[in-house]
DNA sequence: AATAACTTTCAAATATATTTGAAAGTTCAG
DNA sequence: CTGAACTTTCAAATATATTTGAAAGTTATT
């Protein structure tokens, strides 16, 4: 397969992938083209490169470098900004762990705390039922959570090197 | 708070999160009422609780089945179907992951498989951040499947119990 | 201070995803 | 069989999310 094709291909499937795991499309596709390319790319690269609109290339980048994975590099003699990507997929990934984390996780736990004990009787089988479920969710939520807090401390090479051993 | 009240902010609490995770909002409550339901439901059930049509509800039970965290159920002397959900939790998680490795992963892997030798000179710079970065990616992917997999075969009390201790 | 080179914003347009509801399909009791 | 009780389907309607592009904003240069 030639470059072109297999670049498209990739930013296809990168958008995919993205928007099935709550990522819009063409924010995952600027970062896949990011990725790739040696070279910080300005706005008019993204834009002809993905064929998107400016305000469009724009809000994206912008998510991007909330996201922590994009940022801002400037070229001497050049007015205009250009962007580049996080190229360690091991710190792309934990980026976006701490992040989803931040966002949806902990917002959730909060929530199953504060509905961790419904006033009524205890024995009622829609109170207890309930009661029940929400302790469940909240420690493998809360399990989940502190799993990634862990996964995020750790360094790639302990990942890659020792996980699969360790589970043994 | 009282049962009702709890009962809503949770079905809505849920519905968000699931939609934040590529699942569907009304499918993500109604699984939620089912969770925290002693007895299965009917389809009458659930479309009067989340005010939401016959279709709708039928489609999103169906979803629910296809993804193994719901069944049917049977009264006795009733003709129509009842549904109740798998209601633990440690199930629901690695069903879930089961799933999205089968649907998201599996495929990404594959095309990155394709993608991982471009034609021509391996010296363009182009080639090379492009090699890389599906490599790279290719690494943290392919190590995500395999703990997953880990993780699905693992049981509960392994991972509630052990996991923290042996990441240490 | 005026202009040029750029970036940001956001209302309107478009595209995508979900929901509805009525018709068609199925199953079962009589 | 037939009709009643239920489930499924799917085209059209609705709701949600994304994209556009032109105007407004910003910043550097002369």
């Amino acid at each position: 397969m030639k470059l072109p094709e297999a670049k498209d291909k990739f930013m296809q499937a990168w958008g995919t992938l993205g928007s099935s795991w709550g990522i819009n499309r063409t924010m995952a596709q600027v970062h896949a083209l990011l990725l790739i390319s040696p070279d910080p790319l300005s706005a008019e690269d993204i834009m002809e490169e993905l064929k998107i609109s400016r305000g469009n290339a724009n809000m994206n980048v912008r998510a991007l470098i909330d996201w922590g994975l994009v940022s801002k590099t400037f070229k001497s003699g050049e007015r205009k900004e250009f962007f580049s990507a996080e190229k360690d997929i091991w710190k792309v990934a934990t980026q976006v762990m701490k992040e989803r984390r931040k966002r949806e996780l902990e917002p959730v736990l909060k929530l199953l705390h504060e509905l961790s004990n419904v006033e009524g009787d205890k024995k009622d089988k829609n109170i207890k039922a309930f009661n029940d479920s929400i302790n469940g969710i909240k420690g493998v939520v809360s399990k989940a959570d502190k799993t990634i807090e862990t996964i995020i401390k750790a360094d790639e090479s302990w990942f890659v090197g020792s996980f699969l051993k360790l589970m043994k």
